[in-house]
DNA sequence: GATGAATGAGCTTTCATTCAT
DNA sequence: AATGAATGAAAGCTCATTCAT
């Protein structure tokens, strides 16, 4: 087993464990015994259980948005493109569905902190922040404060992962997918 | 101090310490000595800490569920109405801002069971969905899955309140507020 | 309910628990909502928990004393009055199994205070110390230190109390009550 | 200190404390102190306060029947094995009197899980139960149920060794000796 | 006599972290 | 790098007892 492997273990075990148990009610030594590891070796490869979840934390929001900025297939037409990054990501929530209810669980949670949170959201909804402006300066975006709408961007998209992961079979049906980007754009499109 | 004083002082202090250094990192010594009674006494009403927990959040749960259905003024107009609860609901977090920020806190954590969590839910937002499938029938609310429609609800609430608790002085600009209000029934109404 | 029916409901409740669960195990909250009192009558009734056992403990011996003494039939052959006695106890123990359990727990334990213990022994086993220096006298029991002879006494009527508890169909069996007295009658009896 | 060292210390002072102050009147605190390791360590070796009673009981159990299984010396001739025998064990406990009076507080004691006593019971009366069927084949032992003469064994040497050890200068005389022996030997010997 | 809320010292157990090997 | 026995401060919780009503 190489380094990396190592590393790795604690990598996957910590994030099976902190999903399906939380963060607290998991021991250092459950995820180092699960890992196949000594207890002392995941202190060797981080400073403390903290700086494991930080480290777990960033690094799966890096994923997330490489691959949604990977897909992208910019066309000119605002909407369109939007859809398309909205299918994005919801495609890579249900594919990673351990990464997904991490999220869910550990976004808002002060169990990772705020500073820690606060610029994973800036890095990644940095380009949405982008985004919006444009389409308001096109006026096809709602002309409301950009902080307001990129809570509420946010906010939507871990409504609709939810329900995804709540409601598995849903995701096969065309309808259920256009209504989630309905109702997502209904909200931040001008008002006609 | 009356007995309902005592236990009212734990949970005041229980919610405040919650809220300012999270559950886990809140003793239940330090409940105690600063409601001004014995461990001993809390775990005389509350048989463990996560009971004093769930207790806290049911009973928070249902003062807002009581604030905002005691408010309501029915016109007769759908989205007069939603309105009018909408704001309700602000109402009521902007003025009780320690109970909206344990909101935030508890209401996706699993440090609250999730059973307790779905009851609160179900509870609170069972009127909700009542509302939804009235306007559904009427054809003004878009028609799409109840529970995807619950769930963005939901989301777009919470994204709602983090923005007025995070920038508290624009709750008092009308524009702000009808801003929140048009992009969550942008969403709900039925697509023109 | 009488005072004394309190206080007798508290005795019988603690002697059921503390056989069932054992005396540290038995809180006084539980004696006392099983009694069907306040937490507080127990304290009324005994100083304290250990007193409440010391009661218990020494109304029982006693209650067993009487039990045996009452039915003595002095024939003026010793191993005939011995036999008698010897079933006298041994019924008495089979038809209160709950007060015979509480001898076997309690009786060499140091839950009671070794005192209280040693006065309840001296107490029953005193006139079995006569009986047994009579029968030396006469030439009947084996000559050893009375001491080592009342210890072997105790120690064998424990044994046969717990064979006959633990296999009750087995007293019903002329043969094996036979057998528990030939047992402790060879013991006893000068050797030939 | 190697391993075996801090381990052996912890059962060791188990050993005398509980012995000196009862189970539960010892803390686990007060063990880790006097055996000169952290309160952590105890339970890094024993899963918890109750399995270290459990491992003491079943290890000295198995001491004692390891010691006087060594000591036998088969004769050919039952009623002198069964002297060795009861002379070895009495010997035992008159060396390891910590022990022996561990044997008399908590062989009877529901500290205790019974099984675990049981477990311990069959495991050392095993062998003594296998002398009993030999010898009441060859008639040399009275015909009565097993398991009555097991029970009745065991409580003539509870009874025999705290008679020693409450009159410790006894032993030495070769006639209480003798006297243990006949009193027990006379119960169990076919009566002639 | 009866009540039961209140007490707080003290318990067992946990667990992130260290460090000699 | 890897190990895992050892640490000890601190946690949640217990429970015999008290006392104002």
């Amino acid at each position: 087993m190489s380094i990396t492997d190592k590393k790795q273990a604690i990598l996957d075990t910590a994030l099976r464990l902190f999903v399906a148990q939380g963060f607290h009610a998991t021991t250092t030594a459950a995820i180092a015994r699960q890992a196949g590891v000594a207890t002392g070796t995941l202190f060797h490869h981080f400073p403390s259980k903290d700086a494991l979840m930080q480290h777990l934390f960033l690094s799966i929001k890096q994923e997330f948005a490489d691959a949604i900025i990977a897909s992208a297939q910019p066309s000119g037409e605002l909407k369109q493109d939007a859809k398309h990054l909205w299918f994005s990501a919801l495609d890579w929530a249900i594919d990673n569905p351990l990464k997904q209810a991490f999220f869910q669980q550990y976004s808002m949670s002060p169990t990772v902190e705020q500073a820690v949170r606060m610029q994973a959201m800036n890095t990644i909804l940095g380009f949405i922040g982008d985004l919006i402006e444009q389409g308001q300066t096109l006026g096809v975006i709602a002309p409301y404060p950009v902080a307001l709408m990129q809570d509420n961007c946010h906010g939507q998209f871990l409504a609709a992962t939810r329900y995804f992961i709540d409601n598995p079979d849903t995701w096969q049906q065309a309808s259920h997918k256009e209504a989630s980007f309905n109702l997502f754009w209904q909200a931040m499109a001008s008002p006609r």
